[in-house]
DNA sequence: GTGGTCTAGACCACT
DNA sequence: GTGGTCTAGACCACC
């Protein structure tokens, strides 16, 4: 029997691959500290079957976080959250993370010609989840 | 020799396409009135020279902008900002060309366990054009 | 009709794998100088049928080189030397990337308690072909 | 309580396998004379114990050793090098040992177009221990 | 049990 | 033409 729950979600029809998005989200678990470092992973097997999809579109998500040291391979025990990434990375840290998309935005606000302050209530409007 | 100017500024290495790119920009140009109905468009030799790249890739973001009625196809002269499209596009129409992007900024920042305000301070600062 | 031959030679049979084979020999054309900034590796398609391997190897190995910064992804064109790198690097930097492999050497050496210079001798011999 | 020192260094993040390098250097120990005929290896516990590992890493090096012939299962008592094995091999089995190795290095020098006489310079700095 | 590698083949996106 | 992604399934190595 196999986990059906997963701490992931993905969309198969997305724009980005799903490999994209499982690395995505894993790196802000991460970095948000909700996965402190030596958590063991989700099976690349369990994983693939709570979402359907094909174990070795896992596998390349976890590869990459691999190069990236983010995770390390525990040979024949499974992945873990690296113990060389400092827990909860500071707030400095997450804004990086968050400013290339800010950025975008900043840029279509301009070309749009959309006063900062409508841009900045919109913004405000989403971040409190109201659609 | 043809114009080696462009009003279009494209990044080869970018994660999304370069036709898409083209797409975006002249969108948001005549949505915010910067270009106006009946203006005619960089051809697209010019263009292509212009960017060093491929002609069939501008073709193509004008064949799609053409699809969505933005521009229209003079033929023998060109492409030109379609006249049944009214200019400056209201503030609402504008807005919703912006919010994706302010969704995708809002789902990281959830993610990332940034508060809203500093999200919002982070976001402020860019639009301000302060790096 | 494609391509029989292939500036690669693997072994299929070997203890590191396919794709790992063909990122370092490539590393290592890239670094002697051998391919220049600029130049167009093999096709994916062409190195997979020339070798009698699957295109999915192949392109495993172009991937990590990407990472890797050693080559660049032109889209639609294929694959490239990347610009970024300095043709031919210093004698410094190829010593870097054998220093590794001399190193395991010296300890194996130590460990069996060889002379310096016998094993000096073994490594000369073997340098100049002779099996 | 058990023993926490051990003969024996590992490197868990290393490209070959755990079992491997406890082959190897269990190998080395034995060729080069510092193991002689009859003395008592580390008990399998004893060592998995001291590195961390798993108990079946450590079985699975002895087991292969077993095999080679290298040493002896004592029932009851435990592993020993084997008496059969003439202690301190000569200088030629020690050399082809280390001969892989080197073939390597050797391939590899020549793919980075280094010149035999900066490579034998190299690797005669690590014979003497200078990094 | 764990992940890694490779294959064969399909489909897609880009230029 | 180019590479990218995903699938289904096999086999291997490691612990």
């Amino acid at each position: 029997m196999t986990d059906l729950f997963s701490p992931f979600s993905i969309s198969p029809g997305s724009a980005d691959p799903i490999y994209r998005q499982l690395v995505d989200q894993v790196r802000r678990l991460i970095v948000a500290g909700q996965w402190q470092a030596g958590d063991a992973l989700p099976s690349v097997r369990d994983t693939a079957n709570a979402l359907a999809i094909n174990p070795m579109t896992v596998s390349k998500a976890y590869a990459l976080l691999e190069t990236e040291g983010l995770i390390e391979r525990q040979r024949g025990v499974g992945m873990a959250v690296s113990a060389a990434h400092r827990n909860t990375q500071p707030l400095k840290a997450r804004l990086t993370l968050l400013r290339p998309t800010l950025e975008r935005a900043a840029a279509e606000a301009k070309q749009l010609e959309i006063e900062p302050q409508q841009a900045l209530d919109l913004y405000k409007q989403l971040l409190k989840g109201r659609p």
